[in-house]
DNA sequence: TGTTTATCCTAGTAGATAAATAGGGTAATA
DNA sequence: TATTACCCTATTTATCTACTAGGATAAACA
């Protein structure tokens, strides 16, 4: 299951991709109308900026613009950065490994291979997916 | 990620495929080659029997066997007892279907599209994948 | 029949995480 | 210089995770 943030900021770029492209569109904006809490979605976005997802303008007139063409932010970034790794179990995982400490070692695993199937089939689909193809 | 308790079933499923089939297995015995806390062990495989993927014996020589052939348990099955929906929100899960309680509707949902893709991704690699496999 | 063996069942707990909420600070614009 | 809108830290409430404790129950065997 997905985390309420990983959802609300994937409706959000989803939003910002809807809009015009380069103007500001306001945090209150986007938590309106996607029905999220005003509060939790400006720590959401401040982590998608922070990741250069976003680009962020302070000031009347200012708000929030995508960092790049909706084509090129890809939902594998998204998910990672609000969600974590995409990878099951840590000892697979391509950009957060860690080793399993209940594992002697990963050779002798009876899930790791399995574990390395779900990771690359959903590496497929969020790597090939982009915030374009939420529009 | 995956929580251990579903890790620990799998491997312990995987544990008792490999051994003689119809002959009980004690929790002790699976605890200690997977590395797993035996209480912890226990409930995990309380619950495996509850849903009948398991079938226990008391008293001496007791323990636990598969309920069927590692062929016909599916992962999807194990996952959905131990870690619940596969799908990523509730409202596109075809076994714990929920309305979810941020969207207005589902038709207009940005992220619906894609949750179904996601499912559909993972629904193939977990019921097309069995205890059989991790042995 | 009584003892051992091993599962069954209920309850509790420390620590982490989720999903906000509160409240003020800072920078840009008009 | 006042307003607008993002920036940042801290706190809260509830839930979940991963165990742990301790006994009840049932089967086998002497």
């Amino acid at each position: 299951m997905l985390t309420r943030k990983t959802k609300y900021g994937l409706k959000a770029l989803s939003f910002l991709a809807k809009q015009e492209p380069g103007i500001p569109v306001q945090i209150s904006k986007i938590a309106e109308a996607e029905n999220i809490s005003l509060k939790f979605l400006e720590s959401i976005l401040l982590m998608l900026k922070k990741n250069e997802l976003l680009i962020s303008k302070k000031g009347k007139g200012g708000g929030y613009i995508l960092a790049k063409s909706p084509n090129d932010i890809s939902l594998a970034s998204v998910y990672r950065v609000l969600e974590g790794p995409i990878a099951l179990v840590p000892c697979v995982s391509l950009n957060f490994y860690q080793k399993c400490d209940d594992c002697k070692d990963e050779e002798t695993c009876s899930i790791h291979d399995f574990m390395i199937e779900v990771r690359d089939s959903n590496l497929k689909i969020f790597e090939n997916k982009s915030v374009a193809d939420l529009v």
